[in-house]
Order: C-alpha cells, then structure tokens, then sequence
DNA sequence: CCATTAAATTCAA
DNA sequence: TTGAATTTAATGG
C-alpha cells in the first residue's frame, strides 16, 4: 500500500534491444515508434521492485511499455482497499486508459521487481497512430483483449465462490507467466492474490492450505506451485470458460 | 477482524 | 555465508 516514490532514473534509447519476440507490440511496431527522425521518440524508465510509477490520479502524459519485469495495477476503492486490477509483463502496455480523452489516472501501478519500462509521450503515439494502420491495428487488438477480460473479470467477481476466484486467479497467473521448477514464476504475497481475487488475505491462505490438503497445489512461501492443473480447471471451467494471457 | 505463533525473507556484518 | 531483524504466513478465537 505505502511504497516510497523515491529517484526515477530516465535514460534515453532507441530501439527495444531486450525483446525480439514478433507478438511484441513494441518490436513489431519499432520502425515507427523509435523513428530517430524525430526528436522525442522513447525514454526508458527504471523502476525498482516496489516502486510506483503511476500515481492514481495524476494527470496522463503517455503511454508506458514494459520491457523487462512485471508490474501490478490496481485501483483503490472506497475504504482504502485495494483491487489489482491485473498482472502485468514484458510486451504490454500500462496506462492506455487514460490514453487519449480522460485527463488522469484512474488506476496505481507498482513494479513488482526490478522493471524496464519504454515511455512514450501522448504526442509522439498520436502521431504515430495517424500515420500507421498497423501499428493503430495492433493497438486496437490489445485494447479489444483487454476489455473482453475486464468483461470476463467482472462476472467472476460478482459470480463465483471464493474458493473459485483464488483459483481462477492461480489458474490466470499460471497461463499468463507459467512455472519454473515447478512453482509459479511469479512470487506474490497471499495479500497480492486477494486483492486479485477480491477477498482477503486470510481467506486465500484458508483456500490454500485446503487446496493442499487436497493435493492440487504445493505452497512454499510465495512460491505455489500447481500440482493438478486438470482438477482445478475442472472445477471453474462448471462456470467460467476464458482465455487471456 | 485481531492476536499469536511459525515460517520465510532480507540485510548487513 | 550466517543469523539476527523484519516481514509475511497460518491458525484460532
């Protein structure tokens, strides 16, 4: 809840070197976004775990880009709880809502480790949409995905059990960032897969310890590993069916 | 929700 | 690399 905004460190370059993949938005779109003809073209960010780099409510700027690392959004309710609104990592963008007609931030987003982000400036975006149909394409793909999960995310919110949601959540971080050895490769507190979920802490730890006894997953510390993938798919699929990555 | 204990992580020597 | 300090997990009221 409380993170330090401590020295952001800018650096400029010109060209995405770390990602190649050709589902990479950013990659395929590199032609154009660090055109060097132009004067302002990309500025990377480094955030340390932990840190934030948008502030709810702060006016919108651009866009960000993640290069490296994984970063949570959320938003904060009423009483000052937090809901994570999702996960995410290299490739995607944070902050396109705000992108174009709204004037700030409606949402927070924290670097969950050491994080590598490519910021562009509103200006530089627009003129780059105009100019290119692919790229606006891809763009316009990301937001179409975005918003059938954020359909999808609200009727498992208000539809499903608790048990389902925390592992409906397990089951999205396991498609979206897989495992390594075994465990999830994406260590989060119990705290961070409530506000995923929508519940509380103590509630996901009680879901957890049941879900191994029943020997579907293994909990060491952060690390989760999923044990029967087919078992817990099985038993939100009775309601659910979406894909997302 | 809060308090207690156990466990895990961090950090600095 | 270790272990003390701090944070996080788990359980029961």
């Amino acid at each position: 809840m409380e993170h330090k905004n401590s020295d952001i460190n800018f650096t400029m370059d010109t060209s995405c070197k770390i990602c190649k993949r050709s589902d990479c938005l950013v990659h395929r779109n590199s032609a154009i976004l660090f055109n060097t003809s132009k004067p302002q073209t990309s500025t990377i960010l480094k955030c340390k775990k932990g840190q934030q780099f948008i502030i709810e409510g702060a006016p919108v700027n651009g866009l960000f880009f993640i290069k490296s690392g994984t970063v949570k959004v959320f938003r904060t309710g009423i009483n000052g709880r937090e809901q994570i609104v999702r996960f995410a990592k290299p490739c995607e963008i944070i902050g396109h809502r705000g992108f174009g007609t709204q004037e700030y931030y409606s949402i927070g987003a924290i670097a969950l480790q050491d994080t590598q982000l490519h910021y562009f400036s509103k200006e530089h975006l627009r003129e780059s949409l105009m100019e290119n149909p692919k790229f606006t394409y891809d763009m316009m793909l990301f937001y179409a995905n975005e918003l059938n999960r954020s359909e999808n995310k609200v009727k498992s919110i208000s539809q499903m059990t608790v048990r389902e949601r925390v592992i409906d959540t397990l089951l999205y971080i396991n498609r979206k960032f897989g495992d390594l050895n075994g465990f999830l490769n994406l260590p989060l507190s119990r705290k961070e897969y409530a506000d995923y979920a929508g519940t509380t802490e103590e509630q996901v730890i009680r879901v957890f310890s049941a879900l191994k006894k029943e020997e579907l997953i293994t909990a060491k510390g952060k690390k989760i590993g999923i044990k029967d993938l087919q078992r817990l798919k099985k038993e939100i699929n009775d309601h659910n069916y979406f894909l997302d990555t």
